[in-house]
DNA sequence: AAAAATAAATGTCAAAGAAAGTCAAAAAGT
DNA sequence: ACTTTTTGACTTTCTTTGACATTTATTTTT
């Protein structure tokens, strides 16, 4: 029979790939779930879900306490999805479209919030008003396109 | 499940941005409407709502009580004393300006070495060379105006 | 008009409750 | 034998609740 510490290892890290590399849960609960002793838990999280084994944990005591897990995105990984976006960008690009990528950017931990939101108002329609007709997309995805360069330099 | 705490620091919060940056309850109302003890009121403030949290919070007992928090405005001196300089800039800027510009808040230190080169590449003559003549440098500047607002939100 | 009583607010503090954390002993693998 | 896993008692942290205290405003009494 397989171990206990695997079945939760595993249904751990099939919860976090199913959202988005991240999962919040009650210790109690899981480990009502699974029919163990909360310290079990803990055990699993502490030899399996360590800052080298790229995850990082969080948590809360008291009422309504939890436990986070986050899968870490090394910069391997990060840097190979910005190299797709920007060949798969073309050279054109609405405020919307930025709006999404730059929201993709900091769901994949490639750029954090502050910074999204500097480039966000960097492309925002607002700041590039004065630009006429089809060009205003082109000149906005080159600015972004300037400042993920230089941003993964 | 939210903790109640949580939901009525939400609330708060919502309440204060909704409303200038300040609010006044009463907290005997407000923990009728969320059906908690008052006291619950005082220990969200006194964890959530603190000085070093950026909030002030005042009160008044007796009949007609209240109880007033004000989020605190971080006076940066130095990121008014940029903005002040932007506006009577006038609405133009070469890159040669923008990059004194950015190198001067970097040594104020209104933004950080990795913001600036950031904001150095939007508005870098290569991310605008669609753009023609006079128009070009007033887009530059109305793309580093943006960046610094959002920044300084 | 002054004093006293009452009402209407917030403040305090400690106990109870609800989580996660720790650690060492026992059990199970290797 | 040695290492890893499992278990459980105990600890620490955070939240919720309620009784009681204090402060301020209003009303009543003298």
């Amino acid at each position: 029979m397989a171990r206990l510490s695997d079945v939760i290892e595993a249904l751990l890290k099939e919860m976090i790939d199913e959202n988005q590399g991240s999962v919040e849960i009650t210790r109690g609960e899981l480990a009502e779930q699974l029919n163990c002793v909360p310290s079990q838990i803990t055990y699993v999280l502490s030899t399996r879900f360590t800052n080298g084994q790229g995850y990082l944990v969080e948590s809360r005591r008291g009422g309504g306490g939890w436990i986070r897990i986050h899968k870490l995105v090394t910069t391997d990984t990060a840097s190979q999805y910005v190299m797709h976006a920007l060949n798969t960008m073309g050279d054109e690009l609405t405020q919307h479209q930025a709006y999404v990528f730059l929201r993709n950017f900091v769901d994949y931990q490639v750029i954090e919030e502050s910074m999204a939101k500097i480039m966000q108002a960097a492309v925002s329609d607002h700041s590039l008003q004065l630009i006429e007709g089809p060009i205003k997309d082109k000149v906005r995805m080159q600015i972004l396109k300037q400042m993920i360069l230089q941003h993964s330099m």
